[in-house]
DNA sequence: GTGGACTTGTAACAAACTGTACAATATAAT
DNA sequence: ATTATATTGTACAGTTTGTTACAAGTCCAC
């Protein structure tokens, strides 16, 4: 039961004093979650004494014991829905289950303030550069995909030709850079370089632990469960598309002029067999 | 600045003990919002001075500042009407329904029977081609990172070189190959011949309808969504990962040691950080 | 006015808190 | 091997905490 159905539960039986501490705390709820005895005083013009008996009039066994309900009820608040139904039964498909979890997470994490903050520079960069340790190259691939399609000069650099591919890299560019821990030296290494160079810095990484973290605020923090012995490529695949979405958007006519220049390319070359559904363009 | 921000710009510079705090802090913020320096401790397993050195390091007076300034940023949290309306809808709410859809259809088809049909004979045979059109690039790298860490031969076939690479298969082999509609013809025509060759067509696609569905009955259908213009790879890469996780679960000690020996070679070419949590190998 | 019930603030106290000085230990460098 | 440095835990000091016992004050009935 919430703070304010409980204080209404016991409204008519209040003393004066009793009803300035209730109306502060319906006034300034944060009082009474944060607050101490002796704060909650002051603010009611009251003596701690009479705070302490205001939490066991509402039925609690005295101060603690009523900040300990509000908080609880505060933390619910605060965790991610995605946190609340974390303890479901049935671990039938654990993977499946991570991967889900996963999922949702990127989806809150990469919400329009973030999503548009990584798309902005990408809009306007000359160059393009993407980055990836190995093992995390499908997201890598997955932004490669997109944005060539989207706009022009975007690059993938393969590990093994970092430096004689990214020589080419000049101030105002920008660098996507896909590193999950155990962070790859190489690209953690290349992106610091690139930085101090005065290229953009976009991150995909999974916490404000990873290296990449500390170059840049341009990034979002994903969380990458495993499947088997390897850790999932999902989320960074899901961050890679939203991303290009989000950059289609932003260049609107630009990026659909492109598209649709590709496509006339695509059908004089007889590069698909042409069955099935066209994919979707409306978006 | 966020608290997730603090701690990412000093990430480099804490030690192992306050690394653990980090990650405990990080892992639920609630004990940092409403928990004291000995709760911290024990959570984090460490003393409660190293707490307070951590809340100094981060540049605040005291683990009370420290304290102060995360329950600043969550009165805001609370109080913002943001907070509430932003799990509910957004520009990526109708996307993010297509993919969680597409992912419990991928998960559904991919059941046990289906991932044992593919892995088996990706288990026993001799060499692994993976074949991808260019726009699905991301799942077939999923597989080829994740196989090839398990097993000897595999090799990812660029477009541009299928000729040249392909001409090495021979009767026995197997061929993973991902298309989904408009169906590359460069790929269906690679597969059409490798199956005249006697190599075993193992389809990832996206129904019936598909031209490798007649190539071949070991084959999984997926339902790929649309992320703006372009089709997501998400299904893929998750088809990917679980036949990875199968093939590894079949081959047992065999996979095991391969990974270890790479371990081995990571570690002696220093290829990782280190740094944060390694990742999961118990699965 | 006086007694009794009720309300409220003061004072005392034990427990828990944070912050710091110091010692022990581990790590790195020479 | 030995010094120097960095890291971490222990112990203690000084506050502040929530709580409770007690006294002073207020209000009402008679």
């Amino acid at each position: 039961m919430s703070i304010q159905n409980l204080i209404a539960s016991v409204n008519e039986r209040l003393t004066p004093t009793e009803l300035r501490i209730a109306e502060a705390v319906l006034d300034d709820p944060m009082l009474l979650t944060f607050g101490t005895v002796s704060a909650l005083a002051e603010r009611a013009g009251t003596s701690r004494a009479s705070i302490v008996r205001f939490a066991t009039k509402l039925g609690f066994e005295g101060y603690s014991e009523l900040q300990k309900s509000v908080r609880d009820g505060v933390s619910q608040q605060l965790t991610s829905p995605s946190h609340r139904v974390r303890h479901q039964d049935g671990p039938t498909a654990p993977i499946q289950f991570e991967i889900e979890n996963a999922m949702h997470q990127a989806f809150e994490v990469l919400d329009d303030t973030c999503l548009r903050a990584m798309a902005d520079p990408i809009v306007v960069a000359p160059n393009i550069w993407i980055l990836s340790g190995e093992t995390s190259m499908a997201g890598a691939h997955a932004l490669y995909s997109g944005l060539s399609m989207t706009r022009p000069n975007v690059r993938l650099i393969q590990e093994h030709a970092t430096g004689r591919e990214l020589c080419g890299a000049l101030p105002g560019d920008v660098a996507v850079v896909f590193d999950f821990a155990r962070y790859r030296k190489n690209a953690v290494i290349a992106a610091r370089t690139l930085s101090d160079l005065g290229v953009t810095i976009v991150a995909i990484t999974d916490g404000p632990l990873s290296p990449l973290s500390s170059l840049t605020e341009i990034r979002c923090e994903l969380k990458i469960p495993a499947v088997g012995p390897f850790d999932s490529s999902v989320p960074a695949v899901i961050a890679a598309e939203l991303l290009v979405a989000e950059v289609v958007s932003e260049l609107r006519d630009e990026a659909r002029n492109r598209i649709d220049r590709l496509e006339v390319f695509w059908q004089a070359t007889g590069t698909f067999l042409n069955y099935g559904p066209r994919p979707n363009r409306d978006a």
